[in-house]
DNA sequence: CTCTGCGAGTGGAACGATCAAATCATAGGG
DNA sequence: CCCTATGATTTGATCGTTCCACTCGCAGAG
């Protein structure tokens, strides 16, 4: 622990740092930032000095001399509620984290409301971070031009979708490969007639996942004629296209391009006094709050968010320290999470600690 | 928009505008910080040279200068899986936003795992922020104590519970007017005999929400005798002890202390075939995903997270000016938000869009 | 006519670190 | 014995801004 100390102290300096040692200030310095350079005893020296006054570089000064500000910019959008915008804590949490272990720190921003670019400008002139990480992936082709003309660096969670030649490094979860395992699941559990209730066509992520689904049914030579959907990204919405499928009274199974669907679903399900996992089987996708807590437990795809982070701030050494990244994207591999809504016998939901 | 740059372009600098306008450095800096100081036509000359060449001072540079940093600090916990931390995401929003305003940022990091407090005084040392938001009170005491012995300024997002005596400012939401609310709702739907179902009584938060309760209970004239249950927060055990209340026989309402155990209660009547809002009424806590989303739609306290955020900015440029906080702590009403778990015509949950 | 006061603006120093180049031993080769 | 190579450390300059003390010109008082 550090000692007492109050706001009117001064923080000890590498001057007074060199001045306890009985050596000059770049010693200090080279102490700290390439410890090979000293001779051993001179070494241990300073860092005693440096223990015993309690002493840490000022992060302006390095920062201006060196033009490096160890942080890296966020941009936090607003979570829209009731979508599954909040697992990005699992994912922040990570990321603030395995920053930490190399020195870095993250910066929280918010784009103006007329013009979402603005922020990100406004933090490279101030020399205020030194690359950012873009989370949001729709609105991301103008971000990635912005930065990639003004050349700052940057790396992204979400494939460039529009840009077949962007050469910036990225870090994307295999939708596709979600929905298939949603769907071989379902399958495997004894439904049949598997239907797929996605979101609109523009919605590249969306066409992704949906892609995954129509595999797995081909693999299993079972015609998708009228079982694909594609709707809005609610509740209430999925509740109807729901009950509309279950009108045929042929479909018993439901992959989901998201939870918010999923759910719709259960409710359609409540509705018409169906039992999820008996009568039909549910699988949506993020493993959100929602599934978890959802009356019986729904099953879900859930996305290594952790590892995205890790993966990310590997990219961004790389990127900074001018290595080439080879190759430019990792894809990783999400993983299901098994409910009640496709097996009657799995654990109850919600039986985590506070 | 700004000019096309390349990362080898150096930024202008204050030398660069000054000669460019044909004044002083300081007459620029003047005209940024103390633009009072300038005779009009130097101003506009000023201001001028900068739009030209499109300068932003260097955050380092100044940070240096003036020992502030324009960042606050924000522990980022991981969240509780299942619970409602998510719901913090509204809240660091609001707040990253609001600081924005004023050209402050947000610093995430998180503690050290052996030492949670190393956090931060490394920050402080290295001059990284100018003030911390705490938002964990539980474990806040060690925290608080820690800033107030280096000197350091810090808001709170709930009240030094255990400190009677504490000096710093702080910001919270009245719980038990909640719980009050909630109660007040259920009796007035029809409802007489209503639980509480709440944490355990360690929880200073989870007592003072009760107290709500009781309170609501207590003017309405109704005996509470066995209606108090305390648990732990998760789905299943909640699910249980709505059991057990429900083998009574007379109970019909349940006030609970978080979503989650609302969500057991909701399982709980689901299980019994009983209708949520027809045979019984329940009432959340938070307002989060899982009460938009579960079946029928849960009615809940909403607590005011923007406008919590607005005031802890108010109060950290107020003690960063040093200026006296009177009085020292802002309590703020939460509201209810009705859904059909406690009135069958409320609108249908989860029709937000994307 | 000089002196004081004030508004407007200037120039040098400093914040605390790192970079680049100089210095000083010390040892080995011719 | 000198000269060079090498390792270890020091010295001065610098990053871009703001603080501080100072100059300059002009108006009004004595």
């Amino acid at each position: 622990m550090s000692p007492t100390r109050r706001l009117t102290d001064q923080y000890p300096t590498l001057a007074t740092v060199a001045e306890r040692a009985g050596v000059s200030r770049q010693t200090v310095s080279n102490a700290l930032n390439n410890p090979e350079l000293l001779r051993e005893d001179t070494l241990e020296r300073v860092q005693a000095a440096i223990a015993e006054l309690g002493y840490t570089p000022n992060r302006a000064a390095r920062q201006l001399r060196t033009r490096a500000s160890h942080m890296i910019g966020l941009r936090f959008e607003p979570a829209q509620e009731g979508t599954s915008n909040a697992l990005m804590d699992r994912f922040v949490h990570t990321l603030v984290e395995t920053m930490a272990k190399t020195g870095h720190h993250v910066l929280l921003f918010s784009g103006a409301v007329d013009d979402p670019l603005d922020g990100y400008d406004d933090l490279l002139r101030a020399t205020a971070v030194d690359a950012f990480v873009i989370t949001d992936t729709y609105a991301g082709t103008a971000e990635t031009e912005l930065l990639r003309r003004v050349g700052a660096p940057f790396v992204t969670f979400g494939r460039p979708w529009d840009d077949p030649d962007a050469a910036h490094p990225w870090v994307d979860v295999d939708g596709a490969r979600g929905a298939c395992l949603a769907t071989e699941h379902l399958l495997s559990v004894g439904h049949r007639r598997v239907a797929w209730l996605g979101w609109e066509e523009t919605s590249r992520i969306g066409e992704d996942r949906r892609s995954g689904w129509r595999r797995a049914m081909d693999d299993a030579g079972i015609d998708t004629a009228r079982l694909g959907i594609r709707t809005t990204d609610n509740v209430d919405a999925a509740r109807m296209e729901a009950h509309k499928l279950l009108d045929d009274g042929t479909v018993t199974g439901f992959a989901c391009a998201s939870d918010t669907l999923a759910i719709g679903v259960l409710h359609a399900l409540h509705e018409r006094g169906l039992r999820p996992g008996v009568d039909a089987g549910v699988v949506g996708f993020d493993d959100s709050l929602g599934a978890h807590v959802s009356w019986p437990g729904l099953t879900s795809v859930r996305q290594p968010l952790e590892q995205v982070a890790v993966e990310i701030v590997g990219l961004l050494h790389a990127v900074l320290s001018l290595k080439p990244v080879e190759p430019l994207g990792r894809l990783l591999e999400p993983t299901l999470v098994v409910r009640r809504s496709t097996v009657p016998e799995a654990p109850r939901p919600g039986t985590r600690a506070r």
